[in-house]
RNA sequence: GGGGGAAUUCCCGAGUGGCCAAAGGGGACAGACUGUAAAUCUGCUGGCUAAUGCCUUCGGUGGUUCGAAUCCACCUUCCCCCA
């Protein structure tokens, strides 16, 4: 299922083979939470940006409109329209993010739902019942995405949770994707690392969930508050940990250097919310650095907003014209961003994809890394 | 012609003797955002100063008072009602 094409040092170029699709990696997932990206694109839309997978949210669909709902219209493809591969987060990351209506347990998680706060119960069984109705090609585990900073003891006990959470992952989705009328027999499940930056507990737990040979291994807690040298010394300390054949996926990271730094070592697939968020609000990204189009110097700007873009956006519209739609509130000030955006962080692992191939990883890393996350 | 009301810092608007460089909105300006409770949130918005502080400012001019955006007189402009 996931072949290596070229390496580079730790860095590797390969493909993901799901029942929607091939995927070509280092890849970026595109992130659309609740069944589409926000900042009103539709599937359509994640063609033209060069979108290769795109990632949603077991949580959020289940409390809104429902995975049942979403299976009796024949699942998450058909009902967002996307033919593509899709991933969907398991509703860990809500254990973090939405951490004052939640309470775990050893059989789960209790969240009072943040749309009327009624209860919702979700443990592995839970999140792989409603993964499996959504249909995604990619299920994720269900764990627990721990704050950092967290007490050593407290990292401990929750890691051994998260793995006694990942073997009965394993046995519920097995059994949900064997079940006749399922919409996506092929799904697959990725097991999660944990352990925050304590070295010796990411790789203990590593050691373990590697074990239970799943078709993929993601690093999750990461980009929670941990500093970039800290985050990157993780993934070095648990990568040499990973099986080789398997892809790796650093989970909701990050900004264009970190994901070159990703690649770096060893990662394959990433997601982040960023280009999309920070695209609504006016921040944009090009080859020389962030740009926020909202700023008074760009009043006048007939510039399209990276003279080394390729993406429809800069096609066609001014940054003169993009500011003034945020500073009329168009919704097409938010469409336009995100669009760049999204193709920015596209093209960009192409380009590293490229570099690959080329065995000109090393240099592409030095050449970009600086001028990307340095302001113009 | 007669009577009444109003003028506040970029805008709207509160403030009727000291706690007022002046509430609250808006706008402007700037920042944050990493498996999305985020088309959100934060800061800032008279001048000088690192800061205590000092200076200028509430339509205009002149008064009263230890002290005035607030009280008085006149002037200017605008609004409303009656004729």
């Amino acid at each position: 299922m996931f072949k290596l094409i070229a390496r580079e040092g730790a860095a590797r170029r390969g493909e993901f083979t799901t029942p929607h699709g091939t995927v070509q990696t280092p890849v970026f997932m595109n992130v659309g939470t609740q069944g589409a990206i926000k900042g009103a694109l539709s599937a359509r839309d994640l063609s033209e940006i060069g979108c290769q997978i795109e990632l949603s949210n077991t949580y959020h669909l289940h409390v809104r409109p429902g995975d049942t709902l979403i299976r009796d219209m024949g699942g998450l493809h058909k009902f967002m329209t996307w033919d593509g591969p899709i991933l969907t987060d398991s509703g860990g990351f809500q254990i973090f993010s939405l951490a004052k209506l939640r309470k775990i347990s050893e059989d789960g998680v209790r969240f009072n739902s943040h749309v009327d706060g009624r209860h919702i119960f979700m443990g592995p069984e839970e999140s792989m019942r409603i993964q499996s109705n959504l249909g995604s090609d990619i299920a994720m585990a269900f764990d627990e995405c721990i704050k950092i900073p967290s007490p050593y003891e407290y990292v401990r006990d929750s890691c051994d949770r998260t793995y006694r959470w990942l073997t009965r992952c394993k046995t519920a989705l097995a059994e949900y994707c064997g079940q006749e009328g399922a919409i996506n027999p092929g799904q697959v499940l990725f097991g999660i690392n944990q352990g925050t930056v304590f070295a010796d507990l990411r790789i203990e737990h590593m050691k373990k969930i590697a074990e239970l040979d799943l078709p993929g291994y993601a690093i999750g807690g990461l980009a929670v508050g941990e500093t970039h040298a800290e985050m990157y010394d993780t993934i070095e300390a648990v990568e040499e940990y990973m099986p080789k054949d398997r892809p790796r996926y650093l989970m909701g990271v990050g900004t264009p250097e970190n994901i070159i730094e990703g690649v770096a070592r060893g990662v394959d697939f990433f997601d982040c919310v960023m280009p999309a968020r920070n695209g609504r609000h006016g921040h944009l990204f090009t080859w020389d650095g962030v740009i926020n189009i909202k700023n008074a110097k760009y009043e006048r700007d007939d510039s399209p907003i990276s003279r080394d873009c390729g993406c429809p956006v800069c096609q066609r519209y001014s940054r003169s014209y993009l500011r003034h739609l945020f500073k009329a509130e168009e919704m097409l000030a938010l469409r336009l961003s995100v669009t760049h955006n999204l193709w920015f962080y596209n093209d960009l692992m192409a380009r590293i994809r490229l570099s690959l191939e080329q065995g000109e990883f090393s240099r592409f890393r030095r050449e970009y890394t600086h001028r990307l996350d340095s302001r113009i």
